[in-house]
DNA sequence: CGAATCTTTGATAAGGATCAACGCGCGTGG
DNA sequence: CCACGCGCGTTGATCCTTATCAAAGATTCG
């Protein structure tokens, strides 16, 4: 029994955190499973978090990244479809979903920010499938280079805060081919790496390019 | 200039369809291109319909099939972000975009159901990206079988209303690998082919089981 | 400082893509 | 009515990208 395995028992035991308070998750901490009850949904206040679905034999498929101000675990059912998990040590808000009956029944307004979140968030997992579906390695890693420089205060030099099995995971590929492109980016002069979780974007343009 | 190149020219010469009514379009007529304005969404009366993305190469990936009843084109921005081409001849109701707006107005309840159309359309779209980034060739395409059971009537023959092309660009593969993969499935019982276009599921839990 | 985890690199294998060719079904025009 | 042509589907041979297996650095943290 693993680090992850331990959490994830004792998240079984606890359940899913109190509605509206705000809670800290280190590291790997398991934020809610799938399958579970969706009577919370949450925001992060500080930290990163990773959606995702486990398959029966242990492949593993993230279907995406929440930063600060992103709001994650909203669902169309009952049930949480993907489990949530603390990238980094994470401090996340949670909010009671039977609330939401009561604010969008108050206010107009939000239920029309309400659909145009669930819109947005829809384009997201759109533009995903098709770099899933028809992208190589080296494309798909410079999509994910450039995406998540928007995320970084700094311009030139992006921070990771994910593993490299993390990156693997979310793009359809493995650690190894992973690394791979990232060694192949720097030969080619369009990275560079300070360190492995500091990755300088040398040339923005050609991995724009290449992500297209 | 290909038949499908006449009818996209033919589209941008006489822009979008009026709102409000309700077209036929013939197999493979452009519905509305990527870029397009998103003045108007659509619901699909009779027939199939595939929203697509090209990329600049000429790849292709298939975002998803609409059959009767299914409402496809609202979009998070003012754009579309997918092309929407019909599968086979379909009969399409358009509306306007902004009739939208006096809809959730006056309707409260219909505020919620645009969120929970929302919603649901994002739950497919990340099954689809799981599909797409963590399985093989066989579970691709008893996952795309099993799901398009549930739109035919007939419950042990399928009739599959798209070319392998299609089926391939929805899957993230080539027409071949899915001609290869359906011959596999026949081998092991799994269905049989009456005809290329109708497919019996023999053994409905295995191919379940498959795509898991 | 040492153990565990993460990352990189190398060697080899495999799944799916690509290239090529043939068959089938269907509509059209002679 | 038949023959031809064309789009679609299947199958075969080979190639290539990425996965897998293995092991050696690098980094972090107790």
């Amino acid at each position: 029994m693993n680090n992850l395995d331990v959490v994830a028992e004792e998240h079984r035991r606890l359940g899913p955190p109190v509605a509206g308070s705000v809670l800290d998750f280190v590291q790997n901490r398991v934020i809610y499973g799938e399958g579970d009850d969706a009577n919370s949904f949450y925001k992060v206040a500080l930290g990163v978090v990773r959606t995702c679905r486990f398959l029966s034999d242990g492949r593993r498929q993230i279907d995406a990244f929440y930063v600060a101000g992103d709001v994650f675990g909203l669902e169309a059912g009952a049930e949480h479809s993907f489990s949530a998990e603390a990238v980094t040590g994470s401090s996340i808000v949670s909010y009671r979903r039977r609330d939401l009956a009561a604010l969008t029944a108050n206010n107009e307004g939000f239920s029309q920010q309400l659909f145009a979140y669930a819109m947005q968030r829809l384009a997201r997992a759109q533009e995903h499938a098709v770099l899933l579906g028809r992208r190589s390695a080296v494309e798909k890693v410079a999509a994910f280079l450039i995406d998540w420089a928007a995320y970084s205060p700094e311009t030139t030099i992006i921070v990771l805060e994910m593993t490299r099995q993390d990156i693997a995971d979310y793009l359809g590929l493995t650690v190894e081919t992973v690394s791979r492109t990232f060694s192949h980016l720097e030969r080619n002069a369009l990275i560079e790496r300070p360190s492995a979780r500091q990755i300088r974007l040398t040339d923005r343009k050609r991995l724009h390019d290449l992500s297209s």
